[in-house]
DNA sequence: TCATCCCGCGCC
DNA sequence: AAAAGGCGCGGGATGA
């Protein structure tokens, strides 16, 4: 028994079956029904064979079980599967990938809210889990590269019952602290209207501009004013305002700065984010196409550096931060097996050892050559760099540009995985056609390239950033199975993108730091195998997050 | 009044 | 339009 099958039972509300199953999918014994209110002690009960939970939706199934005081060690979670398998170049012969979109493709189903009258919002409408199940063992059982496959659902699974735990546990937040920040940069928190030095910036703006009654806050109204004040700008945007030679200079990109911390991260934001010293935003598996995540309320994933010091590891504990160091080149360098690159890889910083190399002159140049390997430069300094980066690194830069080709024709790319980027739509294949027709004008030409310079710079990243989403899926996935041998009950509380944040007893912490290394040794040969590429950490163990990097 | 668009900017 | 990929969010402007 490895499999255990969790789904409503359609006839009767308020009642789960569970069906245990083997890897391929065989039935084994009958199901068992169990009322929603057993089901806690159940799952508990059931847990300890280790089977691997199979159920609609994450979640929506698993914070009941977390509130209960219940984890589960794996899972497969149906939709998010259902969503790489029906779009990846590893599975296209299936019956899944072949069929028409249906209930799982829906997004997400928000748990049933304590009292809510929307509670018998149910599952996945009219979805049969034992179903898709089989139909998702097929596809990858039929698949090009099943192990891929099945190494890709299990991460994106796993990083489903991470996402819960983490809004579960919460990011420990100091509002003392970040009352305190918040006051030393705005003046204390007002009753109503701006706060004092906001205020007072704004005045500054408007003498400068010499126009008393202008409103900072109207895009529109400052641009004309701006002009009115004899200053040629296009917008208002950060970038133009710093090339002025103008008095109103200093304090409106003061004032643009701080108005900005107070709308997505004053006193508002806290009042609803931060709850018993615990900020809980709402994370979401596979939001983005690439496979990151993305969130939804809270802004967890752009805490400004400014207020970071307000995430305080409570008394005794300490907070483990890791990022990993150029994560995207150094993946780029696996994918393509590129050992020259993988060479600059052996450097901590890879942009350094790109300079030792004797490629590029500065780190600087290293980085915006890379990125604009990686993202798709076309003109300006970093543009200039690619060839020389190309010659170094050809087989990483052939990879990148095979990427970005086949966007511009409308062609799928994928990651190392599987994870498949989606086609460009109607419209976009529309122009193509008709650009490539008979007698086609040559404006409908133009355009319709530069829209396909635009989707094979999509594609090109895609190949990159998926990939590089796996290593970080893999690496936490890696890391929260260590943790649960650490005492002490050290946990999850961050991840973004490419870093992740534990917090944990102080008595633990070397070995949590050691556990996360030893994850992302990990990750690179689960991805990878025997690979020449290392993947660098930046790892600090602070008080608070401010003190890391 | 509400939903949606656009701008601008925070993060990787 | 900052030289380039991926996002979320808040605020005003806009239009039904």
């Amino acid at each position: 028994m490895s499999l255990l099958l969790l789904l409503d039972d359609p006839s009767r509300a308020g009642v789960v079956e569970l069906q245990s199953l083997t890897d391929q999918g065989e039935p084994v014994g009958g199901s068992v029904a169990v009322a929603a209110e057993d089901l806690v002690d159940v799952v508990r009960e059931r847990e300890a064979g280790r089977p691997r939970w199979v159920w609609d939706d994450t979640s929506r199934r698993y914070p009941p079980l977390l509130a209960a005081g219940v984890r589960v060690e794996r899972c497969h979670d149906l939709r998010l599967c259902h969503a790489i398998l029906r779009r990846s170049v590893y599975a296209q012969s299936s019956t899944l990938a072949a069929a028409p979109t249906g209930p799982w493709d829906g997004p997400r189903v928000p748990p049933p809210v304590e009292g809510s009258l929307f509670d018998d919002a149910g599952p996945v409408e009219t979805a049969d889990s034992r179903e898709e199940l089989l139909r998702q063992l097929d596809a990858v059982a039929g698949a090009d590269e099943p192990g891929r496959l099945r190494l890709l659902l299990a991460a994106e699974s796993t990083g489903a019952l991470i996402a819960a735990e983490m809004q579960h546990d919460g990011m420990p937040w100091s509002v003392e602290s970040h009352d305190a920040l918040l006051t030393e940069m705005l003046g204390p928190r007002p009753r109503s209207g701006r706060p004092a030095k906001l205020e007072a910036l704004a005045d500054q703006v408007r003498d400068a501009l010499g126009q008393p009654s202008l409103n900072l806050d109207s895009q529109p109204d400052l641009l004309r004013g701006l002009r009115a004040a004899g200053c040629d700008v296009e917008s208002t945007g950060k970038w133009e305002i710093e090339q002025l030679d103008h008095p109103v200079k200093e304090p409106l990109l003061a004032y643009k700065k701080l108005a900005r911390l107070l709308s997505s991260n004053g006193w508002a934001w806290m009042d609803t984010w931060v709850h018993d010293g615990r900020f809980r935003p709402d994370y979401v598996p596979g939001g983005v196409v690439t496979g990151r995540w993305a969130t939804s309320g809270g802004g967890a994933l752009q805490l400004p550096a400014s207020i970071r010091a307000a995430v305080r590891a409570d008394p005794g504990w300490k907070l483990v931060v890791a990022d990993a160091a150029q994560l995207e080149p150094r993946v780029l360098a696996a994918m393509s097996g590129d050992g020259a690159m993988a060479a600059a890889g052996r450097h901590a910083d890879l942009y350094q050892g790109v300079v030792d190399a004797g490629i590029v002159e500065t780190r600087s140049e290293a980085k915006y050559a890379m990125l604009g390997a990686i993202y798709g430069a076309t003109t300006g300094p970093s543009a200039v760099l690619m060839p020389r980066l190309t010659k170094a690194y050809p087989r990483a830069v052939a990879l990148v540009e095979a990427g970005a080709r086949a966007g511009e024709r409308g062609d799928i790319v994928s990651t190392w995985l599987g994870r498949t980027s989606p086609r460009p739509d109607a419209a976009w294949q529309a122009e193509l056609a008709a650009a490539s027709a008979e007698g086609a004008g040559a404006d409908d030409v133009r355009a319709a390239r530069r829209r396909g310079r635009d989707w094979g710079r999509f594609t090109r990243n895609f190949v990159v950033q998926g990939t590089a989403a796996e290593w970080a899926l893999c690496w936490m996935a890696s890391l929260r199975r260590r943790l649960l041998l650490v005492d002490g009950r050290p946990h999850l509380v961050f991840f973004l993108h490419d870093e992740v944040m534990v917090h944990a007893p102080a008595d633990v912490a070397d070995a949590v730091a050691v556990a996360v290394r030893e994850a992302a040794v990990e990750a690179g040969r689960l991805l990878f195998g025997d690979t020449p590429v290392d993947f660098a950490l930046n790892l600090a163990v602070v008080d608070s997050y401010d003190q890391a990097k």
